[in-house]
DNA sequence: AGCACGCCGACT
DNA sequence: GTCGGCGTGCTC
């Protein structure tokens, strides 16, 4: 008598083996089994997925042993992995793989065994002195009065500095004590916003259940902790797991609660192999394991805002529960904005006089300034610098892109193209460029402008730039970082990247030079992106309150649109007024969240070959995509057309329903893989479902 | 995805 | 005479 095995193993969607595949096995491993099991010559780490069946066929190959020593996934893990592959079109072997350690696949028969007798290790008696709870405010106890009362799951939205942590630490506690086995998920955008949750997870929960009561979970660690630091999550022996996105598919046997902490952020979003939303998967995961989800942000993502809106005398509620923290606390006042008028300013500058002046005068008053560069999603849109056209698409309330190449504006929305014009076709100026450029040589041009200041010191001024060019090398963002905190650099240049997670103590006044290329992007959340930003640099400046009670702090905007209701409602640090104005926007142009879209690229050795591939896909699904009523728009060349002599293009689908489109993609997915053998020049394609950028 | 098998060019 | 280029094709 021997039974039938189905495991997944790590096979690609598009590889024909995409389900499980079978096997037999005299004993009848259970669903969620690891396994090692023979594909071809190789020797490969597999999940048994459904339950065993008695064998009937004699051809199969045997499990080759079942992983010694660690208890099956759990049939909501399994259910998740399901989802998140049949969403994102890929496969469930692949998925399933990729969130399992790396050092599971890897390890030999006998390493594994030597492994397991190693991790028997005692708990760390923690050596901490006893946390110092703060009391609660009237609005953290309101808020966490609903979450715990309510189902969820919850949008907290509140301010930098209104004391969201403090909540998750206070959920986080009621969950952990009430039961005994109960665990909780925290996730953060971004690896280097990890170290300081931590801190705060460990002072709060060290002294009562010991160091080991958490782990992290995120790529930077080396192939043995990430093993060690699984194993513990899917033991239950860590009760918290605070990791990047890949920890929402950690095995975690106890989950009650998940938090998602700066929701809004794009980095939550994979962006390749399977693409999964992981703020998304995890309201998902809440749902199936009945565990209350938290996110929270300052700037929520327009999904999120629509989803927690409340109910109206025509429309019920969305089904998120918002939850409103106003108030900040134990910080400074708000900085002041300030808008600087570009139209007034002389042609080409950078730097106006009233900005370099407030500049001087921090400077002289030992105070630090941010200066924000806005490169990040930088889509290159076409203006006129004397009238202000811009490269509108005349069908489409989006912008048309420059592409360098062919000297073409494409609308990757709907994919009209024409040649760029010699001069503006509304004026007939011949300066037309890219919007948002010239600020390669910034730094170079502030320290000229400014080479007459001193600082308090006497010394000359000090300017860093930080961005990904500068901090390549490792630890080199850390080691910049401190040089700022310690007062070495006056006048901090950089993208995002130093807008997020980073208290600068002693700045006191932040800049953005020209944030006027958001607002004219040919990508639809370029604004939502730039209102973040801002916000989030905004709440960097004047944390210290002794420097906040001195002079007011300030933030500078320069902008040839100063009026645009974006800056309007930052000025007023009024979110949902420019949520309110966005989701009407939106609405008006049937976009996200009122629409859903799926993004098909191709990758090919000519720009051609790959259109022809995703032109045949299109009229290879038109017929069911018009039944579905989902729309699909022409190919077009990737905004960058092409990486390393690939040529790269993509096509939009678009639908009112996310069911109407999944159930077309699952269809559609199947004509993919036969069209593949007729297109041989095509080198990949691949489904981006929901995706953040077009 | 891997890893075979397989059929043509420059080397000890 | 072989080593090795990477083009198809198969893996339960």
């Amino acid at each position: 008598m021997s039974y039938l095995i189905s495991v997944m193993v790590h096979t690609p969607a598009h590889s024909g083996i995409g389900g499980a595949l079978s096997y037999s096995s005299v004993t009848p491993m259970p669903a969620g089994t690891l396994v090692r099991v023979p594909l071809g010559a190789r020797e490969l780490l597999g999940v048994v997925w459904d339950p065993a069946e008695n064998d009937t066929d004699i051809s199969l190959r045997p499990v080759s042993h079942a992983l010694e020593g660690v208890e099956p996934l759990t049939p909501s893990w399994r259910q998740l992995v399901q989802f998140a592959a049949h969403y994102y079109q890929r496969s469930v072997g692949e998925v399933a793989l990729a969130a399992l350690p790396n050092q599971l696949r890897e390890l030999s028969a006998e390493q594994w065994t030597r492994r397991l007798k190693r991790t028997v290790k005692a708990d760390t008696p923690s050596e901490r002195d006893t946390p110092q709870i703060p009391q609660a405010t009237p609005e953290q106890s309101e808020v966490l009065a609903q979450i715990a009362t309510q189902p969820g799951p919850f949008l907290l939205f509140g301010n930098t500095g209104s004391g969201k942590t403090e909540v998750y630490l206070r959920a986080a506690h009621e969950v952990l004590t009430r039961h005994a086995n109960a665990q909780v998920l925290v996730m953060v955008p971004e690896i280097n916003l990890t170290p300081q949750l931590e801190a705060r997870f460990r002072a709060r929960f060290a002294p009562v259940w010991g160091e080991s009561c958490l782990v992290t979970l995120h790529s930077g660690l080396t192939p043995a902790q990430r093993l060690n630091h699984w194993l513990a999550a899917h033991k239950g022996q860590a009760r918290i797991v605070l990791g990047t996105r890949m920890a929402v598919f950690a095995s975690m046997p106890g989950l009650q609660l998940i938090v998602v902490d700066e929701e809004h952020d794009p980095s939550y979003k994979q962006q390749e192999g399977a693409r999964y939303s992981a703020r998304d998967l995890a309201v998902y995961r809440g749902q199936l394991e009945k565990a209350k989800v938290i996110l929270g942000s300052a700037t929520p993502s327009l999904e999120s805002w629509h989803h927690s809106r409340p109910a109206t005398d025509t429309e019920p509620a969305g089904r998120y529960l918002r939850l409103h923290m106003p108030s900040r606390v134990g910080h400074g006042a708000l900085p002041l904005v300030r808008r600087v008028d570009m139209n007034r300013q002389p042609y080409k500058t950078v730097f106006s006089s009233h900005l370099l002046d407030a500049m001087r005068e921090r400077i002289t008053r030992g105070e630090q300034i941010l200066v924000l560069l806005n490169r990040r999603g930088y889509a290159p849109v076409l203006h006129c610098t004397d009238c202000g056209w811009k490269s509108e698409c005349p069908h489409c309330s989006a912008y048309r892109v420059f592409h360098k190449l062919d000297r073409t504006l494409r609308c990757h929305h709907c994919g009209f193209t024409q040649a760029v014009p010699r001069a503006c076709p509304s004026c007939g100026n011949q300066d037309i460029s890219p919007l948002g450029r010239g600020t390669e040589q910034l730094e170079e041009h502030l320290g000229e402008l400014l080479c007459d200041v001193r600082r308090t010191d006497g010394q000359a001024l000090r300017i860093a730039r930080i961005d990904a060019d500068s901090t390549r090398l490792k630890g080199e963002l850390e080691r910049q970082l401190a040089e700022v905190h310690a007062g070495a650099v006056d006048i901090l240049v950089g993208t995002q990247m130093i807008a997020k997670g980073h208290d600068f103590r002693r700045v006191t006044l932040v800049a953005a030079l020209n944030p006027d290329g958001a607002l004219f992007s040919s990508d639809f959340r370029a604004p939502e992106r730039l209102f973040s930003l801002l916000m989030q640099a905004a709440g960097r400046a004047g944390r210290d309150a002794h420097m906040s009670t001195a002079h007011a702090c300030e933030m500078w905007l320069q902008s040839f649109y100063p009026q645009h209701p974006l800056f309007e409602a930052l000025k007023q640090h009024d979110y949902p007024a420019f949520a309110l104005q966005q989701l009407q926007e939106r609405q008006e142009a049937n976009l996200p969240p009122f629409s859903f879209q799926a993004l098909v690229r191709a990758e090919a050795r000519s720009q051609q070959a790959a259109q022809d591939f995703l032109s045949a896909a299109r009229d290879a699904g038109a017929a069911w995509a018009e039944a579905a009523l989902v729309d699909i728009y022409p190919a077009v060349p990737m905004a960058i057309q092409r990486v390393a002599n690939i040529e790269r293009a993509q096509m939009l689908l678009e639908c009112s329903s996310r069911k109407a489109l999944q159930g077309f993609l699952n269809q559609w997915q199947v004509q993919l893989l036969t069209l593949r053998g007729q297109h041989k020049h095509v080198v990949r394609w691949a489904i981006d479902v929901d995706p953040l950028a077009i």
